[in-house]
Parts: C-alpha cells; structure tokens; sequence
DNA sequence: CGTTATTTGTGCGTATGTATT
DNA sequence: AAATACATACGCACAAATAAC
C-alpha cells in the first residue's frame, strides 16, 4: 500500500512552521523568517515558501504585509473558534477536556444510520460533553459505523462512563486510519436545548443553543463519523474572519 | 487618488469566470476551458490562471480532478448559504430580496456606536427583512457611522419604508467606496427570537433562531457597518465544507 | 523629503509528476 | 500505450509597500 500522504514539499513546509508556531517559536509577535530565509534552510525555491505561506495565512494562523515581513496572528485575535479546516477540528483536545456521558455502544437508530449512508441500521454511539476549564459547554452525539467503531473498541478514554481526557474521536480515527479523513461537511443551526443536553450544561431545557452537525468523510466521499453537537451560547460563539479574497 | 484595485490580472480572470459560472455558461455539469485554453483565450500564463483557480475552488464554485478538468459546483452542492469570504456576502442579493422594515434614521445607540468604534454615541440605523422567494428568512438590524450613512442617503432602496430591492447594504457602501470593503468578523450565536424579528419572520417570540453579527471593516480596519441578522432556523442553516488543508 | 534596502506580491517560462481517459 | 489535464516545483524579473537613513 501506498503511502497515503506523499512528502509535497510545500505541505510539508507548512506542517513544519504550524507547529513551530504552537510551540511558541514565534511567540511575542516576533518577526518569521523571510521567504527568502526560509527558502535557503529548507531547501526550496521561494516558490514553494509562498505556497507554504499562502495555507498558512487561509487557516488564520499568519498573516503578511508587503515590505515588512509575516508574523503570527496572537493568540487572542485568533477567535474563540475558527474551525475553517479540519486540523483545527482536530486541535480541539488541545486546549479543552472531554468527558464520557454514555460509553461506545451498539444501537439500533435508522435516522441517523441513514445520514451514515449505511445498508443496515445497526450503528455505534456515544455520547460526551467537552469543558473548558471545568465549565462544560458543549454536549456531542457521536455516531459510527460498526467499521469504524471497531477500530475505536479498545480505546477505554471513550468505552468508560465518566472518564476523561483529551482526545477527540475524530482525531482517534484519523491515526488509526492513517490520514484518511479528508473532509467534513458542518451545518449550524439554532435549536432550543434538548432535556438531556441541557442537564450537562446547566441551562433550561428549550432554551436556545447552537446546534452543530458534522458529518466527516474519508478519501473516497465514505462517511466516518457523525457528530451532533450542541452548544450553550454563554460559553461559546463560532466566529469567523472573513476577508476580500480568500487566500 | 489613485485606483484602489489595481487591475490584477488573476483576479480579473477570476471575477470574469466567477460571472460566466453565475450566468450558467456551464449549467449541467458542462467542463470549464482547460489550463491551457484559458491561459491562450485571456493572454496570460497558466500560471496566473492557476491562481485564479485557486481562488475559485476556495471559493467553493469549482472543483478540479487531476487529468480530468474542472467543473462548476452543482447548485445543490453549494449548500445554503457558504459566506466564506466577503464577495459572497455581497452575492446574497443575486438572488434574495429584501424589504425595507424601519427606513434609515439616525439614533442614539451607546452599545453599538461602541461597537463600530466610535466617539460620539450617534448613528444612523435601518432594518430590513430578507426574503427568498416570498418567504422571509432573516431579519437584519444595521448600524452605520454618520459619515457612511451619507454615502446612501440618496439611496431610496434604503430611506422608504417597505420599499423592495436587491440590494445588500455593504454592496452599496462598497461601489461608494471603490471597494475599500476588505474584512467582516462574524459571529454566530444562538438566540430567543425578539418580538420584532418574530413578528416578521412568523415565528414565536423567544423561539431559537441564529443570531449572526457582522462587523465590516475598510482597509484601515476601521468599523464600516454592523450588521445583526436573526434567522430563522427553519429556512436556512448555515453550512461550511471543511477540507483537510484549506485550498 | 527623497533614496535605498528589504520584503512581500504579481506574472511568466519551463520542466516534470500524476491522475484520467 | 498515448494523449490530456491538473499538480508540484524551480527559476527569474519586476512591482509595490515598508522601513531606515
């Protein structure tokens, strides 16, 4: 089998300086290294940098003026949640918790099997609220097909009620899948707090949260995983920047 | 004063294409112009018709197959509403309408003249309802500073109550500006509906719908227009594709 | 206030790789 | 196997914005 992720130059490039960054490298608002700095370390045209760079700046995380350099967005400009591609998705167990409220299962559900575009209607679900800090704020429904559950059987963060830690089922497919998960499709809609939901996040049940669905598919279009997940406004808005062209 | 855009050739490219997909030149899946064709037909390299592209399919109105073409995204594929970058904001009224509810007048606002940044506590403010087909799914409050609110003051799509049209706000300050328009930040929430939205949007006062605030910035980063809309859950739901490395 | 150096932006040419037909 | 079409990569030249002098 084919290495499922060749070595591109430019993503690679990319890959590197993204987490240079997370690890604080550039902390301080401090100046990155010219196009042209970069392009003799690593061994690439300048080209290539600015490919590099242009992903960069469309995740938000740099951003460039003419004649004067490239530097790292702050932190606190980088809004509660940008969520415009799918590593940031998978960045969400960096800074927050998660915690089982019912543990992986088999169950019969034709609804959501069909958003999984499954024959049967046989599935895996869990459910988990996510926290911040301690405070929960937001409550999520996993659903799975019984491939992808499988892969995830083992795994006692996410089969053991009440127990917490910092993955995300996304982010645990994608490894065991080798960086198969190539898209997600999210739709946000506004719905009042189902009673169950509500009880997690201390608020009244109907009272208006954000309601977030997103169904993640693999290379082939195939769908990995759903995930409905609900959101108490207090403690979270989704915000994006949008600008002229995107880059 | 010198143009504010100057004519870049890849964006012209782009815009051209942009309109040609929007006036159907390649309804029913039909196959855009090559590389190559395109690159002889406007007199530029291919590479600067790949940067177009590149604009286009972040865009989400294009998608290309390695070896086989590009084609135009299906209508239906384009989901409900995309809003990824600042020209389709402005599209919204290709094929929305939108009625005007309260006519522009100045008032004294606190909160939002904070909002747009400005020292005194005057502004000029309009409402309006937008309507797909005869249904009306959002209802929008703007703020303006003064000095904007004078660019439209001669804009009787604006100042008389119940007039209709099929214009957006920002679209009109942009032509005014010489597309000075170069960022909004967005922010979605959930809300109870207000008595004054419902009322227009024939739902229950207090009935989740999403709540989306949009502050437009110029160049300089100053606060152009605020924009609050509410709509309504049942006729639209916001969707984002999410990709593993934005294009 | 211009001049100059630095740094990013735009545009083109070419070559090669890879996927599709 | 060959032709087609998009993807990656490198090189170069010049424009435009910025900063320092």
């Amino acid at each position: 089998m084919p290495d499922r992720v060749k070595s591109v130059a430019y993503r690679t490039l990319a890959d590197t300086i993204r987490s240079e960054i997370r690890n604080g490298q550039y902390a301080d608002g401090r100046k990155l290294p010219t196009e042209e700095q970069l392009s003799v370390s690593y061994s690439v045209s300048r080209q290539t940098v600015r490919r590099a760079m242009q992903d960069l700046v469309s995740e938000g995380i740099i951003y460039r003026v003419a004649g004067r350099g490239t530097y790292p967005v702050a932190e606190e400009d980088r809004y509660i949640r940008h969520f415009g591609s799918v590593e940031e998705l998978m960045a969400l167990s960096l800074d927050t918790e998660c915690e089982i409220v019912r543990p992986l299962q088999r169950r019969v559900d034709v609804e959501n099997a069909g958003r999984l575009r499954l024959h049967s209607d046989d599935l895996y679900t869990l459910a988990l609220i996510r926290l911040h800090g301690s405070v929960p704020f937001c409550y999520t429904s996993v659903f799975l097909p019984p491939r992808m559950a499988e892969l995830l059987s083992d795994v006692t963060d996410l089969t053991c009620q009440g127990r917490r830690s910092r993955v995300t089922v996304i982010g645990l497919i994608d490894a065991r899948m080798s960086r198969a998960i190539m898209a997600a499709e999210q739709s946000i809609t506004a719905a009042g707090a189902p009673s169950f939901a509500a009880e997690r996040l201390t608020c009244e049940p109907g009272q208006p949260v954000l309601r977030v669905d997103r169904l993640y598919s693999d290379e082939a279009g195939n769908p990995v995983e759903l995930a409905v997940s609900y959101f108490d406004p207090e403690h979270y808005s989704y915000r994006v920047k949008l600008r002229r062209s995107p880059a």
